[in-house]
DNA sequence: GGATGCATAACAAGCGTTCGGTACGTAAGC
DNA sequence: GCTTACGTACCGAACGCTTGTTATGCATCC
């Protein structure tokens, strides 16, 4: 077999994949070396080669769902203030397969960051950094008069990301109750309810429908 | 050692006040026979005693999870409608140490929830059965006027419950950015936020103020 | 004295990790 | 232009340890 000492960072790529893959139907409770050197055909000795210790291997598992989080295709931002925020939310919501593996891992790696004072803390950073992308949208939603004026973006962020991972959750459990359009729909809800009612005359009850005009 | 054949279920209690100390700071990845056994001073062969397998200590981890939620101290329901779904969902939010580790057990119980199937059908039946309990207060507060006359208490319950244990998540990985305040504060406006503009005067920009006074 | 309650100790399986050995490619020596 | 030397990539087996589980034995009670 060629050394080839070129193809290091491809080969840590199929590291990647075998332990994505391992993650996606075992959890982070059923990462183990064997599980992932068997996903891709290969031995444990090779493994340690790339990743010296397990642990290496676990940071490496959960930089590479942060960065598989960072680089998943998104939607557009089709305008500013609500409907940005709008479309950002909606990129986190299990609505297709990868999503769903990408969620589904994600909570699952909150058992051993709950364990782990410093995941937790790298966790916490996680979502601060995730609050703090989505503010300036708030601001600007709150500036284009889609907000009340006393509404605080912190606060705001921190209040939509809940109630997001708060969907996810429920719709990993139980795929069959939360189809992609009520997901959407109850987003679209949360958004409405939220948001100033509009000016062109819908009150209350069709601001769901209102705001999917964003 | 007093065999004292009455005790059996105190004994059970014991290995369950065991069980609950190792999830608390381990979670469920680290929960094994032999931290069990030392959390109590006792032997694995006493654990086999009491649960044959592994397998039954799960689920008898996860039945004590089960219990000690639906057994935990509860606020009182003030008044019908969204004054008791408030109270619901504070019951629900780790605002005290054992809140949290209830909490923490939860969250850290998804990972293998996630990987079994059967896990995974008993953790949405349990996400069922909380919007159920929900619901009827839901449809109280459409009833009372305090919500839209169109709103879905089915859908709403589940928002409430996504919102709350959104929120429950990130309170965990950060309790500082989440203090019992902000965490109250922060529930207080989604409710607000759901309901109608009360006709007693209050937009919506103090519509957090009022909703308090339910 | 037989049944119960439990500790002790051993078990096989699986874990993370280590290590010797092999195959390959590159670079240097003459 | 062979040969030698060396570093890289990897396997396969083994290590020591921990896991869940089982077997043995000794108390204690009825």
């Amino acid at each position: 077999m060629p050394p080839a000492p070129g193809d290091r960072e491809a080969r840590r790529k199929d590291v990647s994949e075998a332990v994505w893959h391992v993650l996606a139907d075992r959890g982070f409770g059923g990462l183990t070396l064997r599980a992932v050197a068997a996903a891709m055909g290969a031995s444990t000795g090779m493994l340690m080669h790339y990743f010296p210790t397990k642990r290496a291997l676990i940071t490496h598992a959960l930089d590479l769902l942060e960065k598989r989080t960072a680089e998943r295709p998104r939607r557009a931002h089709p305008a500013a203030g609500l409907a940005t925020v709008r479309a950002m939310l909606l990129d986190i919501l299990p609505l297709t397969p990868d999503d769903t593996a990408r969620n589904r891992i994600w909570v699952s790696s909150w058992d051993l960051s709950l364990a782990d004072d410093g995941l937790t803390t790298d966790q916490a950073d996680r979502y601060t950094r995730l609050r703090s992308t989505l503010r300036p949208h708030l601001e600007a939603a709150r500036d284009l008069g889609e907000l009340p004026a006393a509404a605080d973006p912190d606060q705001l962020a921190a209040s939509a990301v809940a109630f997001t991972h708060g969907l996810v959750v429920q719709a990993l459990f139980d795929p069959g109750r939360f189809p992609r359009d009520v997901q959407i729909t109850m987003l679209d809800d949360f958004l409405a309810s939220t948001a100033l009612p509009r000016s062109d005359g819908g009150s209350r009850p069709d601001a769901g429908i209102s705001v999917r005009s964003y």
